[in-house]
DNA sequence: GCCAAGGTACACAGATCTGTGAGATCCCGC
DNA sequence: GCGGGATCTCACAGATCTGTGTACCTTGGC
């Protein structure tokens, strides 16, 4: 998926994912981020079709490095509930240098239209986190059908909660109530 | 807290809480707001000064109104720990017009100055909740100084996984997941 | 009768937004 | 040496953005 982009695509997309996580996305203009990178507006243009285009490119970029640093901490688990539970340990570290939230939260709540590239991507992320806790839930003998989505919530919510709320506790706190909520789960 | 608007006042304010939460705040514009209240743009800027004042005044309403419906369902409550639940009795019927998740997260993606007027707004809103949340969670005899944050993690999780990943479940689960949190946490 | 408040009408300033057109330049691989 | 991809230059279109200036109208209360 990792396709190879020119030099100036890639310095474009640097700027693009740090400015659109820093200040969202409609209140950061092409001309700033073809200007931040060092390089026109028409290369711009020419790697990435359209601002949409840019802001898809930024998601799935975003994506891909949070996938990678998930699924590490899982396979580097053994036991089951630790690998179910791996995420919120990734979690812990990645808020560090979030302090604006989920990406995709974000994104979400700028982009109204179903139809835009960037919410494929979104969906797609959540999605596979859904689908990540509920296959390593199964593998651990945890069946209850609701549990998967509560983790997914838990998640959610401390992520978000920890920048909107001013609550930098908050995924430590998370972590310890994935693993109450685990232990009190009815086993097969 | 409820200023008198006057009659133009109170349309804009509607049409501006309407259009601010399904579209986000920089993508709609005060010359809509002001032709979509049937109202001109010099009355808008007569009565709320600026965009970002009209911002705030949009985040307060909504929280107004959240608050209302939430103090009234735990004031009819008269067991403890239902009264510390109550906030997700109400969320699930709020969620049901709130498809676009929580306009206090969504405003926080958009305004990125700490001293633009809304961001207190927001605030306020996560502090209050996080308060009411550990005020029941202690009239009730639980004392664990990271529950109050846990039922928080859970709220906002809720409101936005119900959203951003397409999950209209989520409230529910997360209902069950709050009881289940407070039936494991150890008495005083 | 008068005045203030709420509102209308409407042009305008000045900035910023996304996106394009047409050609020149640089550099690498063949 | 030559082709082609990547980039630059730079003007420009056309829309939209927030916010203001000026003058006028209407209505209710004193």
């Amino acid at each position: 998926m990792t396709t190879t982009l020119t030099p100036g695509a890639r310095r474009i997309l640097e700027v693009a994912s740090e400015l659109f996580y820093a200040h969202g996305i409609h209140a950061v203009g092409v001309d700033t981020i073809a200007a931040e990178s060092g390089v026109t507006k028409r290369t711009l243009y020419d790697r990435f079709g359209s601002k949409d285009e840019l802001v898809a490119a930024y998601l799935r970029a975003r994506d891909e490095r949070w996938r990678a640093r998930v699924t590490a901490a899982v396979e580097a688990e053994t036991d089951p509930v630790r690998r179910a539970l791996a995420p919120f340990v990734v979690l812990e570290a990645w808020m560090v240098d979030a302090d604006r939230g989920c990406a995709f939260v974000n994104a979400f709540a700028e982009l109204d239209r179903a139809d835009h590239p960037g919410r494929a991507v979104i969906d797609d992320e959540k999605r596979w986190l859904r689908e990540l806790f509920a296959t390593e839930l199964a593998r651990a003998g945890l069946t209850d059908p609701d549990l998967a989505l509560q983790l997914l919530v838990l998640h959610e919510g401390a992520m978000v909660a920890s920048a909107a709320a001013a609550t930098p506790d908050a995924p430590r706190v998370a972590t310890a109530a994935a693993r109450a909520l685990v232990g009190c789960a009815p086993r097969r």
